[in-house]
DNA sequence: AGTTTTATGTGATGTAGATCACATATTATT
DNA sequence: AATAATATGTGATCTACATCACATAAAACT
């Protein structure tokens, strides 16, 4: 079965023929390690589903660092939301971390799809509310823990990560730096 | 016009009659300062619609400390989301800081409300949506800034919240001390 | 296979902000 | 109005983590 299928029916049933009408408002897109998929400044017109691959979602600071608002994986959407919602120009960064398989969805398409299809709608709605929760989680954890436990928390939701992600961003996305997450690992074993 | 139904109109508009109705699956609640909506370890039945007031939403660390997830004003939804979506416990706590009065939802009468009327699960993808967004500003605000630059980006964003909300709370909003945030005002003016 | 690039490890030193301690306002409560 | 409770201010000290500097190791490219 269709990657994407399989990931709507974790929240609703959709027939053949519904999918069918649902992928041809999307269009695929290869890229290779190190490639962008967005850039500061940019409009984004597109959000992005992961088949394959993985990319980190970051904002650039004046001094120069990177500070990663999210990985995405395979079955994962990434975009810079905020940009894609408005219909105006990145404030992130999204960049390839492997060769990617993606598929886009405009936001016309998207908002078509929902106002067509209640279902898809209801998938949409499901999709944002648990995003919102992992957010709330993530932001308790900035706000409570000590490096330590920030790295802990996160191998424990994502111990993928761990494997595919070079330590760097890791320390990037939990806002500790990189010598101090080393230092982590080394006390850890 | 009343409150919710203009503040669903933002969205999408709705007859007196569905208002009327959609108004039906809500019950109204009064507060006192210091009572509270939620408590750690209570199961979360209902989100919350504030008509007046003002809350705040906060885990308890195992060393006392307060870590604010939210305020709630007029016009703000809160509730445990995770807690709530998942039918399950709550993991934070919900207190009224003012006099509040508040319209609760249960989470079966709004699935009955998404799943009967299509405008409203529209309404509620949208605020999903706007939430996600602003909680993605707030990680990157936590990632990227000093004591200072949070300050002054929350005050930027809810210049309310600096009238009506003791100082000390806004620095467990912003995962700082109360002492630093007394200095910051100190030295900013 | 060799060379460049990228990632990781580890010591020495610096610093923003936490913590502690206590004084002073401000706000509730009787 | 008096008293209690809560919020804020400010100095002195401490500490987790950042930063800098350089060594080593692992990928990636030719």
């Amino acid at each position: 079965m269709h990657q994407l299928k399989q990931h709507i029916e974790k929240i609703t049933p959709i027939s053949d023929k519904e999918f069918e009408y649902i992928l041809s408002h999307f269009t695929s897109k290869k890229l290779r390690k190190h490639q962008y998929v967005i850039q500061e400044g940019e409009l984004v017109t597109h959000d992005h589903f992961v088949l394959k691959g993985c990319l980190k979602a970051y904002h650039l600071a004046k001094d120069g660092k990177e500070h990663i608002l999210q990985f995405a994986m395979e079955d994962w959407w990434v975009t810079d939301y905020q940009a894609y919602f408005k219909q105006s120009k990145a404030t992130i960064h999204i960049d390839c971390i492997e060769d990617c398989e993606l598929l886009t969805l405009s936001l016309h398409n998207r908002e078509k799809l929902c106002s067509e299809m209640h279902k898809i709608e209801h998938f949409f709605r499901k999709k944002s509310n648990a995003g919102y929760v992992a957010l709330q989680q993530r932001i308790l954890s900035l706000l409570n823990s000590s490096a330590k436990e920030k790295y802990e928390q996160l191998l424990k939701l994502y111990p993928q990560l761990f494997q595919r992600v070079p330590k760097q961003l890791l320390a990037a996305y939990l806002g500790v730096s990189r010598e101090t997450l080393s230092r982590l690992n080394a006390s850890n074993k």
